[in-house]
DNA sequence: AATTGCACCAACCGCTTCACA
DNA sequence: GTGTGAAGCGGTTGGTGCAAT
């Protein structure tokens, strides 16, 4: 016998949420803070699943969600993130505290990985297929076998970035670019009551749109041409953006540098501060095995030289 | 002007994880 | 240790708007 439904679905409303809904959800979230969301549908009078008032709230009421354009920081910080976490949308977007991960999930979807992917499959036609040998190939022309080394030393060579900016004891390129994770959806109750008392931007564009009687969710059209104006739809752009050489010269995918991130966007807030253990380092010590084994790759990665290939942060 | 195809993104679905009795 | 409900998470779907034909 399955579960039984976390709400009775002959009664629960579906799609789109109204301006109405809104303001409903959230004067209540105002008054009694997020989180039990079984009672929410009970006591707002919505009609809506508990679990659907709490998507609504994480993924478009909650303050301090910024929405519309990524930047091209924002862009770098995502591809990077994706590449060292795979689909670990919450994980990447503890890094992003601004964004949601269902934003940053669509992003990639609709923009990023298509991109990758033409970036890619542009490398991929200029490689001779396994069974047509290269031996008269030119000398930009690289093996499939030699490409896909290429990839996994990219990975690596990100790994090891990424793990030395976690050795504590050295002043980190990374962690000057990444701030500490925040937690996301499991939103801070430490501090909601400032940041509702503060909860102006979306709540004040909600009452707008209210007033105006016009929806407010849909395409907030505006914010949502993202990529329209911002993207990079040359991969020669999109190569500037990941640190590529498309030449494959040197293996710059493990870029890690964001160098020309802004102060604003590196949240200057948060950096120098000492990283907790967090799912970074979780990730690459699981792969060590035992205390020794872990302590002494902490040993390497410290001696690990960001210099070996300064091309590594080169914007 | 009508139709079609595509991009975008909010919302849903179902599985997993967590917390607690 | 086990069962149960709540919350979290990632994949997917469906509605909407816009551009191309």
């Amino acid at each position: 016998m399955g579960r039984p439904p976390c709400c009775d679905k002959m009664v629960v409303k579906k799609g789109p949420w109204t301006p109405e809904e809104d303001i409903m959800l959230v004067s209540y979230v105002q008054r009694h803070g997020p989180g039990n969301w079984r009672q929410v549908p009970t006591n707002t009078g919505l009609r809506r699943c508990s679990k659907s008032c709490r998507l609504r709230w994480t993924n478009y009421l909650r303050p301090g969600i910024r929405r519309g354009d990524f930047t091209h920081d924002e862009e770098t910080m995502i591809i990077q993130l994706q590449a060292l976490l795979g689909n670990k949308w919450s994980a990447i977007a503890s890094y992003l505290p601004e964004r949601t991960d269902n934003d940053i999930k669509n992003h990639w979807n609709t923009h990023l990985k298509n991109k990758l992917r033409k970036l890619y499959d542009h490398d991929h036609d200029r490689i001779p297929s396994s069974s047509t040998s290269s031996s008269s190939s030119s000398s930009h022309h690289i093996s499939r076998g030699q490409w896909e080394k290429r990839l996994q030393t990219d990975v690596h060579m990100a790994k090891q970035a990424l793990s030395d900016a976690l050795s504590l004891d050295k002043p980190s390129i990374f962690l000057d670019n990444f701030p500490a994770p925040q937690p996301t959806s499991s939103y801070n109750t430490s501090t909601q009551t400032t940041t509702y008392a503060s909860s102006t931007g979306n709540i004040a564009n909600l009452l707008k749109g209210f007033m105006k009687n016009a929806p407010i969710s849909s395409k907030s059209s505006s914010d949502s041409s993202t990529c329209k104006t911002t993207g990079i739809d040359s991969s020669e752009g999109f190569e500037s953006l990941l640190g590529f050489d498309q030449s494959f010269g040197s293996p710059n995918g493990s870029d890690l540098s964001l160098s020309n991130m802004s102060p604003k966007e590196s949240k200057p807030e948060l950096i120098g501060a000492q990283l907790p253990f967090t799912m970074f380092e979780n990730w690459l010590l699981d792969e060590a095995g035992g205390d020794d084994v872990i302590n002494q790759r902490k040993t390497d990665l410290t001696h690990f030289a960001f210099d070996q290939n300064p091309d590594h942060f080169r914007n």
